[in-house]
DNA sequence: GATTTTATGTCAGCTATGTTGACTTTCCAA
DNA sequence: TTGGAAAGTCAACATAGCTGACATAAAATC
């Protein structure tokens, strides 16, 4: 409620100030906003829209993967997913196998299609990463990921944590 | 297109491979999700949504600015911000005075009310912000804050720069 | 074997927030 | 004095969330 600048916390005290705390605020909208425009820009001429590319996204990083999961990586409604999916699966950019183990499960896969789209948001997007990274320079790339993870829901931070990191 | 991880540039390499980016891309997603989550939820209770939480923010942020600069940052249509901007008035959260010298101009100001919506929302935001900050360190918020500047637009970079950054 | 739980899909309807297009009012400035 | 910018409004539409109710199949449990 008050000032909140002054606590009892042992490190420099410098970035903890409310004018400090609101600037990253608003740097967390304006990036997100750049981050997320080139692939809106792209995913128009297939009329698709966010929910679309993240749907992408997620099957691509882990092919298989069920719908429950992806659910929960997602955090929305399995109506508000089972519209995009289907559109995907009618459009063959998704498959969706019955389950090996558990047939009521359905495994989701990227086809050839789905993996080309998946290529050409994931290119832009990485290209606007890669500039910013080079931009800012190494250790300032591994401050910006420290701080994004701090910053998430601790189930997704261990989903998150769990992916590999570097090129086989 | 190739496999982007070698590239003629003369820094370390080692954060520019795909999967690097991939997971910054990843820890975007999360960390913004998260940022957004407690003002979301305070939202609920006053029946109003995402897009009243940034009008009030920018608002606080500069009172007395007008529509028209308020549309720039926030880059969504007159129309769209307008329904918005009315159900604020309406409610007399925001006072929008006509501009003294220029009298087409709306300034916008946040009343009582609306300055108490602001610290209510601005003050969960903020101390998740201040978690995320004081777990992973004063340098990796240096970082951080690099990482999304070099991300944005060119036109809100400069806005975003402008702001004073240190309490006075 | 019967029952319950789980995973998924689907229908209907609602809301928030974005869009475009057309139009009006106000009023500054050339 | 008139052209055009700024602001506001109305209508119609799309996307992507949401809730609630219900269906089916398969697994798990009793």
């Amino acid at each position: 409620m008050a000032g909140s600048t002054a606590t009892q916390s042992g490190e420099s005290l410098l970035f903890l100030t409310d004018e400090q705390l609101r600037k990253g605020i608003e740097a967390m909208f304006f990036a997100y906003r750049a981050f997320t425009a080139d692939p809106d820009r792209i995913l128009e001429n297939y009329e698709y829209g966010r929910a679309h590319h993240r749907a992408i996204h997620f099957i691509n990083r882990q092919p298989g993967l069920t719908v429950n999961t992806l659910l929960a990586m997602l955090g929305v409604t399995k109506q508000s997913l089972n519209r995009v999916l289907r559109t995907l699966v009618e459009d063959g950019l998704v498959e969706a196998r019955v389950g090996r183990r558990d047939k009521r499960e359905r495994n989701l896969f990227l086809t050839e299609a789905g993996a080309a789209l998946e290529r050409e948001l994931s290119d832009a997007q990485r290209a606007r990463m890669r500039a910013a990274y080079r931009a800012a320079g190494p250790s300032a790339v591994a401050g910006f990921r420290q701080v994004l993870e701090a910053m998430m829901d601790p189930d997704l931070r261990r989903y998150y944590q769990s992916m590999k990191d570097s090129a086989p």
